[in-house]
DNA sequence: GCATTACGGACTAATTCGGTCCCTTTTTAA
DNA sequence: TTAAAAAGGGACCGAATTAGTCCGTAATGC
């Protein structure tokens, strides 16, 4: 179906609440706030920290809040935080794993291509954007 | 990782091939001339000619060929084809599934502007741009 | 010191995906 | 008329991912 994973949906489920109540708040909080289970947040927010897509307290008090403005967080930052590069193809990874003949295959180039196009379009929209409720009103949908 | 699945990944090296060779071919020929293993083969062709993207012919001596102009075949059709609706998220999905609440969800506007955004992204370099040989040679890859 | 909370990783259940095989239908040709 | 060649449709199983849970550890505030 080409989609995203379910993760990757939560993480910006949990981002936006995160860029609307811009507080620490702890996990269990989010949990509660968002319907996303306990656990499933700690998962992700944990992900989500490496990156630096968010800050972390620890101890008493603490929690996690929004790392940087919503506005430079793209939803292509999203993705690779929870799932890592963006690749269409796995000749177009970083390591060339299992195809190893990249200089000579004649659809590397055009792989790479199709691959910057979809990451510029995941570029184009910011958490922002995505924080901000119904901007597209009654737009049709395609 | 974000990407395609390795049945599409097939398909496009199938339908690559087809563009460049274009008459009509068994699935044996093709698999051998691929190196794609033959019942992997037919199991794509079957989707790919429910899609029109090629047409068979049945019989002895029949087989496949490409559908249509390589030129008019985008990457989106192609992994449309295989894959189904391209939809970043269950809630872009025609049939709405879980969501349910599409009118009311703040975030289903974002998603289907999203999805658009690669939609178009992945329309734009067609099945002639990757049958094309080493267009792109030397440029980095981003 | 104790309660609270993040951190890191291991582990299991569930789902999806890749791949194979079967039988049926259509067509050509001997 | 029969046999061979080929696509069509679907069932099926094993493997690989993914989702989700749980554990102990480390840090912090009261």
């Amino acid at each position: 179906m080409f989609r995203i994973n379910r993760m990757t949906d939560y993480a910006v489920v949990l981002l936006v609440d995160m860029a609307r109540k811009r507080t620490v708040r702890s996990a269990q909080q989010i949990a509660a706030e968002t319907g996303v289970p306990l656990p499933t947040v700690s998962k992700i927010m944990k992900t989500l920290t490496r990156d630096g897509l968010v800050t972390s307290v620890r101890g008493a008090g603490g929690g996690y809040a929004l790392g940087r403005e919503p506005g430079v967080i793209t939803v292509a930052d999203m993705i690779q935080a929870v799932e890592g590069p963006i690749a269409l193809t796995s000749c177009v990874e970083e390591a060339e794993e299992e195809c190893g003949i990249e200089s000579l295959c004649p659809m590397h180039g055009h792989w790479t291509q199709v691959n910057t196009a979809v990451r510029g379009a995941l570029a184009t929209v910011s958490l922002a954007d995505m924080a901000a409720d119904q901007p597209m009103f009654g737009v049709p949908a395609q």
